[in-house]
DNA sequence: CGGTAATCGAGACGGTACGTCATGTCTTACA
DNA sequence: TGTAAGACATGACGTACCGTCTCGATTACCG
């Protein structure tokens, strides 16, 4: 194969006809919109192709499957998810500006239910897993753990603190009620469940007991 | 239609040829069969037939659809999950009895596949959400709740206790591994995972301010 | 097999409940009613039964397939069709009478719709086909060997006469316009093809040469 | 739908992907030998597309149902059924030089279980009747008809004569014989059979009463 | 007159084919 | 070489029908 695939990135220019990167941007946008619509399972190839203006060969010449084109198109609709947490300087705060304009964006649209399509083919496909993680999962644990950091190198929380599950415990929740659906995810379950996490972990007199 | 559909129940049949029995559990059977070894996606409903020795018609004149069927098959095979919580004495004995067993089932085997699945499809059609969850979710969040009160009236945790939140705090974290397989589902994520939400709820003196 | 099946017919007392002949006639009625609605192929035992008030194990005690219930159908409607010819002394006369009350009937209903469904099947199944010509085709022939025959006695036709291909050649054009529609059907076409088929048998000076 | 179907013709293709030629020979060719071995009913369309190492899909682009595409096939596999009738001077000579061929052609194979099926089917479907026609009868009519035109110019026969009543006494029988089979179909009932008709055609002193 | 043996209504069932649809590949002609 | 158009193999879908079966309820006759 002469082209570089999967998720796709903007190639060197070569010999012969350069591709549009016009053609690849209509995609994106006509699979995010079918995807937001329909969902990922009932939106066609073809429907990308005919929304987008573009033939089947183009589309699979930029990505290897429906689910990839769709891990990007969604990718690229969230780039505009803001900016970094800034250091506003205590634990606390930074843990909020890293999840509310996540709940914000997430709880807005029909994200949830491209999210589990694509948790689905990430169980299924293992190399389509890593994409995933790499896309969604990685960069907010990088943010997060980034947060915790400081707030140890402050001295706001002990440095044996296992970061890593502290991480779960700010994000599992919301991905919960993201995921089922049994109540609202909103602003509000945001700081209530950032304050219990926050609680259990700052510092104490009594522990619980092993 | 006359007979009960989707989730199947046992009435009393009357007229005609009364349903078999032995072919609804060869049907379930097969199907969690595949479910294990495949994945929702790739079980096509002639392989569930062909395993279980049964026709597809037979198969649609009980379940309406596949994902129905598995949501059934893997409820039936999660049956044997073992009893409900007992009563210990202190909250956190009787988390870790709700969350161990799980942590147990579910880490073993291929089920993370199998749920993510259904999850997906949950997304997708609102009347199989509601049968997900009332199969799934509910229970779990039931147990929790009585955990929660009968904490509440020991008076090992405060009345006020937004008890919901609470148990999306104790079931997020662990859903989340599970589901995104960043890191590993085990028991001693379960117990810090565990601890750190009671830490967060035991009264203390002093708490996070607002 | 303890009942006689096949084409029906009225079974000798037994021993048990007996059958009940009202609910034949009403298999049979209802089968000739849908046959007429919407043809052999889009007729099914489901909608014979549900018609008829009775159940499909019921129609099959009585007939073994539902190409055999659609002859014995046809046929008990057919059995009004009318007398056998009349002897009225000339071959042209008795020709005719075979022929007329049979264009009358056939022309009028959707006869040839079933009859050629019921040809298909013939072909397919020679047992069918055995029965099939027992019950349309043969009885037909013996009325017409008695008229050539009585012809001949009469000295109307040569003795050398082959009567069996005098046959297909009365009884030939007719089924050839009501099979293949191309043109219409009626008693004009019945006159202008028993005179030819005469003319064609009379004895006359000069003959065709071999 | 931009395609020809139904009956296939060659158009000029401009864009996408052209027809492959040898597929559609492929699946006539696999049609007719399965509807040979047979019969139209018990050839299914998935046998057809694994004979003619072919997907269901593809047949179905071309053709609307398993009925058209035999008609097709039959047709196709007919096409070497030899040239048309040489002018050769005398009536009786055209008409069995028309005949004859057939006849060898149609009594040698299992086409009578075909044509029956055919003709069931364009009994129940006009539009598929009115191709059955025009495949498989008028061509001969017209071919006839050439015939009886020519034989009245010659001045054989007197122009007066019925040509379509007359056609219908030629094919008649001869049909008569292949769909109910009572009798054999073969170059002796043909000569008969057509001279029979001429006699009653040719012009004579006696003619029969009104 | 009560037991026996068949028929009957209802409907579950195995089997088989149907015709449709979507994925991802391939084949043309054109740009 | 990239692209539009669209044919193609593969394989699952959910439906429909046939003819068989399994129940419980019904009806005759026969002892």
């Amino acid at each position: 194969m002469s082209a570089p695939k999967g998720i796709a990135s903007t190639p060197a220019p070569r010999r012969g006809r350069p591709r549009s990167e016009a053609r690849k941007q209509a995609i994106l946008q006509a699979a995010f919109e079918l995807l937001e619509e329909r969902g990922l399972a009932a939106t066609s190839m073809d429907a990308v192709a005919e929304r987008a203006g573009v033939s089947k060969a183009t589309i699979y010449r930029w990505w290897d499957s429906k689910e990839l084109l769709a891990l990007d198109a969604l990718y690229a609709a969230w780039d505009t998810a803001g900016p970094v947490a800034r250091q506003t300087g205590t634990l606390r705060a930074e843990m909020l500006a890293l999840v509310r304009p996540w709940v914000r964006l997430v709880a807005a649209g029909p994200s949830a239910r491209i999210l589990t399509a694509l948790l689905a083919e990430a169980q299924n496909d293992p190399a389509f897993g890593q994409a995933y993680r790499a896309h969604f999962v990685e960069p907010r644990r990088d943010q997060a753990r980034a947060v915790f950091w400081r707030a140890i190198a402050r001295g706001e929380i002990p440095a044996g603190i296992d970061v890593e599950v502290a991480i779960d415990l700010l994000w599992g929740p919301l991905y919960h009620r993201l995921f089922h659906g049994h109540a609202p995810l909103n602003d509000r379950f945001a700081r209530r469940s950032v304050d219990t996490v926050l609680a259990g972990i700052l510092p104490r007199e009594t522990t619980s007991p092993d």
